[in-house]
DNA sequence: CGGTCGTTTGATTACGATCAAACGAAGTGG
DNA sequence: CCACTTCGTTTGATCGTAATCAAACGACCG
């Protein structure tokens, strides 16, 4: 086991946002055992189908998860940022029932699934923070059902910078709703189920309404207001706050 | 606290299928404090903002859970059989980030939340199976995910009768591929993202296609090989078999 | 400097939405 | 029991959003 990564502090500070830790839980999660990788972007991680018998913590860039369809579709699931569980879900159901890839070069911990396992049955507390890491990881699925099934084109790609907009906020990577967007036109399109082409005349439209201004994968959110209202956007769904539950009204 | 109700022997069961329990395990989760109510169709368990602190076990009957857009749209996230946990996740998470309301009459056992939760603190092996029941659950909403992104109308639909086949059926109320349909049209169409128009009209081709044959709710699949083709169907995301991990290949 | 990948724009097509209306079944009250 | 209502299903006609096809452009890289 290599000297500890610093994105684990940061994956403890995260994880106790939610629910409490003691002393101890802090200190086995901070010696879970792991494999430490730097790989290329476009790596994968894990594919649909194969057994799982690590889990994946992502300790610096972005990773998606997306399953293909028969007739070659990808679809774009979620997206993950550092200090970020990418792998849990598979590797707790044994076998993959998706596919994990790496949008940029990243470093990842491999932390045997086993070990995660043998935490949450002796330590409580970890068991629960894990949990609702994964509801919340639900919710956010549940949102992009809403978002692919019942929104326009504009709603949904506005509704997606948004979601990256407070996700890469807390976790640092944004500010005034600036950030660099990691990903590709062609990605963002899988992600909301549209084309590229399509894509690219929403972001058009989006900056001619003055809602976003962006320079290559640079995003800004100009108004921040109008722009919620156009991506019919609620964080409440991030559930940043789970320790005093719920949002703000609308 | 009345007399158990015996769909929580099916819930125990159900949960047993996917992570040992122990005896004391069973009697807790048997002994757990409840309130039973029967419902009326349409009535909601919970609605999208609202706290949440029981979490809702459905004893009978169907339910489903949504989201409604700001331009209201609805948009269907997932269905409940009878001994399914249909509002752990909001109940959790302390405040609703969506709407739980029966699709038929019901009897529903509310289930106080801390009582769940303490459960799971005192019962590593009840935490552990409650949590694969959350993680399937997400499963089942990623590719909900990919069937309202990426799937044209007739897998859509295809898609969703599959999945009711197998589900109804591993709760005992479907045979050979055959089912009442819990739902009317236009649910239906809000599950998968479409109009009920258009629904009724990909119904009315599967049929001619034979790959169904309905007599208004029964649903038959007169050909399995064919209707999961044409819904790009692989029953893996159910984790029906989520000890030994993993289905066949297509 | 050529090559690759991603972005941008234009032209046309098609899938599913929308609008509209009739029909059928189940339930209600006179 | 029958008129009447309501809700869901079915069918037809038209419309519009996003897909598809195609091509040029720009940035980054070896």
């Amino acid at each position: 086991m290599p000297d500890l990564h610093p994105t684990f502090e940061k994956l403890v500070r995260r994880l106790e946002r939610r629910s409490p830790l003691g002393e101890e839980d802090r200190r086995a999660l901070l010696s879970l055992p792991y494999n430490a990788k730097r790989l290329a972007a476009g790596a994968h991680i894990i594919r649909d189908g194969d057994p799982a018998d690590n889990c994946c913590l992502l300790l610096s860039g972005f990773a998606y998860r997306y399953k293909i369809t028969g007739e070659g579709g990808r679809q774009i699931i979620s997206f993950h940022v550092a200090a970020e569980f990418v792998d849990l879900q598979n590797s707790l159901l044994g076998i993959a029932d998706h596919s994990v890839q790496l949008l940029t070069e990243a470093e990842v911990a491999l932390i045997p699934a086993n070990a995660v396992q043998e935490l949450a049955l002796t330590r409580p507390a970890i068991a629960r923070t894990l949990w609702i890491d994964t509801l919340i990881d639900a919710s956010i699925f549940r949102e992009w059902v809403v978002n692919v099934g019942r929104r326009d084109s504009r709603a949904r790609v506005a509704h997606l910078l948004c979601e990256f907009s407070l996700r890469l906020e807390a976790a640092g990577l944004a500010s005034n709703h600036h950030y660099e967007l990691p990903m590709t036109q062609e990605q963002l399109a899988d992600a909301v189920g549209l084309t590229s082409v399509h894509v690219n005349r929403v972001l058009k439209q989006l900056g001619e309404e003055g809602l976003i201004r962006r320079d290559r994968r640079s995003i800004t959110i100009e108004d921040w207001g109008r722009m919620r209202q156009a991506g019919d956007f609620n964080e409440r769904y991030l559930h940043h706050d789970a320790m005093n539950g719920g949002g703000e009204p609308a």
